[in-house]
DNA sequence: GTTTAATGGGTAT
DNA sequence: TACCCCTTAAACT
């Protein structure tokens, strides 16, 4: 589920099956129909992702603008890959709002808060309302300049700036909580008293942690998964991995040893945090009984002992 | 069978 | 701060 890394991930999926095809754009559950009939049957140019915004760049200056919110999933599968499929794509299963179909992909769209068929200044519009994207770190503007100045002029806690699409792009609830935890820096820290260098950390650790989730697809902020997962991309040759199974996500026998992208890797890791959906227990560091408490609307969960930094 | 929670965010009050 | 939207699956009764 979305939050920077798995947008990048999506985009890059959807470019590698998608871009320089010819693409049929549908909607099975009806509720974008229109939108869909302005794309069907256009050239794919690019798939691409700024903070949690996906952009699917179409000839003619038409883009496909998503945006998951909470619950929204976009499925990528092959369904013909390596050789042509005698059944074809499978049908949509649920709601589905959007469907993307090329001769050898299919990709469906549901519960994303946002589904729009834009243009080229609109995102632009979109853009110049987002932060810095750690998953976009050395291109122009995504460093720490314009955030260290936001933060300087504000009192609201640092916790909520993390979450900030215009203060940083990309960062959501789970890596916010797992990196003040991971800087023991106090989630209530007024903005203006966070330490430069605090931030700038903060900033290196996402440039260097959010790879590695769109990697795995998972958010991975444990030290040794961190490390183990580091000595795995080291070992990979290229880009390409083997591909586990029909669906992202899925473990299922190798399709004769199709190879696929190494953005749809499996994760063999557990799902597990420091902090994030661990009220009550240990914080791992020191011990003391972790914390939780509603900022902003989101649930927070931090260590009260050992995240005291500024 | 019904309720809830979920890695988000916009708009109204 | 409250409420709204999107959808699904797990957790309730």
């Amino acid at each position: 589920m979305p939050e920077g890394h798995t947008l990048h991930r999506l985009a890059a999926t959807l470019d590698a099956a998608f871009a320089g095809t010819r693409t049929r754009v549908s909607s099975p559950q009806g509720r974008f129909t229109d939108g869909a009939a302005l794309l069907d049957g256009r050239l794919v140019e690019s798939a691409r992702a700024w903070g949690k915004h996906l952009f699917v760049t179409f000839e003619g200056e038409r883009l496909l603008n998503v945006h998951l919110g909470l619950i929204g999933v976009f499925d990528v599968s092959g369904y013909a890959v390596g050789s042509p499929s005698a059944v074809g794509p499978p049908p949509p299963v649920g709601a589905v709002r959007v469907r993307l179909l090329n001769d050898t992909h299919v990709a469906d769209l549901r519960g994303a808060t946002v589904v729009d068929v834009i243009a080229p200044e609109q995102q632009a519009a979109i853009l110049a309302r987002l932060g810095p994207d750690p998953l976009h770190a050395g291109e122009p503007g995504h460093d720490t300049a314009r955030s260290l100045a936001k933060l300087a002029r504000t009192d609201r806690p640092v916790a909520e700036l993390l979450m900030d699409q215009s203060v940083l792009a990309g960062v959501g609830n789970v890596y916010r909580c797992e990196l003040l935890w991971r800087h023991k820096v106090d989630p209530f820290t007024p903005g203006r008293r966070v330490r430069t260098q605090t931030w700038q950390l903060i900033w290196d650790d996402l440039v260097d942690l959010m790879p590695i989730g769109v990697a795995f697809g998972q958010i991975i902020t444990l030290d040794d998964q961190v490390m183990q997962a580091k000595a795995m991309l080291a070992g990979s040759p290229g880009h390409l991995v083997e591909w586990q199974g029909g669906r992202e996500g899925e473990r299922g026998r190798p399709a004769g040893g199709q190879r696929r992208p190494a953005y749809e890797r499996v994760s063999p890791f557990p799902r597990e945090y420091a902090v994030y959906k661990r009220p009550g227990q240990a914080c791992p560091r020191c011990g003391s009984r972790l914390r939780t408490q509603v900022l902003a609307g989101r649930n927070l969960f931090w260590c009260g002992r050992c995240q005291r930094r500024h």
